[in-house]
DNA sequence: CTACATGTATACTTTGCCTTCTACAAGTGG
DNA sequence: CCACTTGTAGAAGGCAAAGTATACATGTAG
């Protein structure tokens, strides 16, 4: 009824601390990708490592400590992969590039840890970031107001989507896929704008008429 | 040192049960909006019902269920006033309707519940059926692909999210909302479509320059 | 008046999961 | 060979939050 045993039974991969640390927090993205933090059990990052739980904590002092460094480093490859804070032409392709490098970096922070309340301030300089840019990018076209506001908070909201959906999808044409988020951003601005009621709402109808 | 005891200190509304279930599913709605599930105690929804934790049980078997209800409650209410599942002119004035009458039901749905794992299955129905009238939709314009598939994950995504920074931006002017909104699914659906790369991406070019 | 539904208050039990500890095995560098 | 690191396996502790129990108070309907 026991194993077999059939050879040697793989013979247990050793690795260095810092390698073994860096594969752990890989394995730790997945899991926490999968269900964010409540939900994911440090049983379930221990299997993703294959790894026994004990090791876990000889890398980091607890779950909360491992979550964290889990998030930092996601960050800290945002950051760096998309330079600067500032909105160029750059911004969308850098975006799809440090989605496509780690992509369950990517949705763990937007789609889960950004609703975590004790962890949000992790990357609520990003989203604050983001939303700010856009918004000064926005005054010029858009007069202070309710509308700003919502575009400004939307802007961003709907680039990652868009970001995440493209994963989703199995990340098609890094480049046509920037250029259909920079023309969709540029949709929703056009329909943020106080002219939206004559040009873009009047287009809006007639290509609905002709669906 | 204990209270002077000011008056008859309120009376302890009693109410009857039925209405008393709706009090807690009014808080409990509240109270989970802010963090989701696993993040809020039951004593956080009992403070926010005004009632202690052994009430609670005398209306919902567990978190889990009252969680159900919540859940259940905000579906069917959202199902109501949307109407059917089919996206007409009215789909979106319907859904700014729906999030404005229970705008924490709203968020909560979409903003936690999509997201975990054990209550997500309650509003896939809707997200499922959303995508699958947006891909019918986007079929007559976009060829199968990864594109399509791209769109008709993103075009509900970015509605829902539009939706949500009305909400937050204190629901300004109902009628014009549904308007813009329109018009940037429109801007989306225009840069999903495979003429993309001539008219909307020069559009989107010179609007750049233009900024 | 009486019975019951609604409510408070608080102490207690249970459970799940994080966290710690101990014992042992095996590869690696000096 | 020896010290040290990396690893397994599993038991046991601890704590926060869910869930249960009991005693008592008070409107309200029959």
């Amino acid at each position: 009824m026991s194993k077999p045993d059939a050879g040697p039974a793989e013979p247990v991969r050793r690795m260095r601390r810092a390698e073994r640390r860096e594969q752990i927090l890989d394995a730790a993205t997945r899991a926490f990708a999968r269900a964010g933090y409540a939900a994911t059990g440090l049983d379930n990052i221990a299997a993703e490592a294959e790894l026994t739980r004990a090791m876990l904590y000889r890398h980091f002092d607890s779950k909360a400590a491992l979550y964290r460094a889990v998030l930092d480093r996601a960050c800290a490859r945002l950051a760096e992969a998309t330079g600067g804070d500032d909105y160029d032409d750059d911004a969308i392709p850098a975006l799809l590039r440090a989605a496509g490098a780690d992509p369950d970096g990517f949705r763990l922070l937007f789609r889960h840890a950004a609703r975590e309340p004790d962890f949000r301030e992790l990357i609520d300089t990003i989203t604050d970031a983001s939303r700010e840019v856009a918004r000064r990018n926005l005054a010029r076209r858009i007069p202070a107001g309710p509308w700003l506001d919502w575009a400004a908070n939307l802007v961003p909201a709907f680039t990652l989507e868009a970001v995440i959906a493209w994963l989703d999808a199995d990340r098609p044409d890094p480049e046509q896929a920037a250029a259909r988020i920079a023309a969709a951003v540029h949709g929703v601005i056009a329909a943020a704008q106080p002219a939206a009621q004559s040009a873009v709402l009047s287009a809006g109808l007639s290509a609905r008429e002709a669906s």
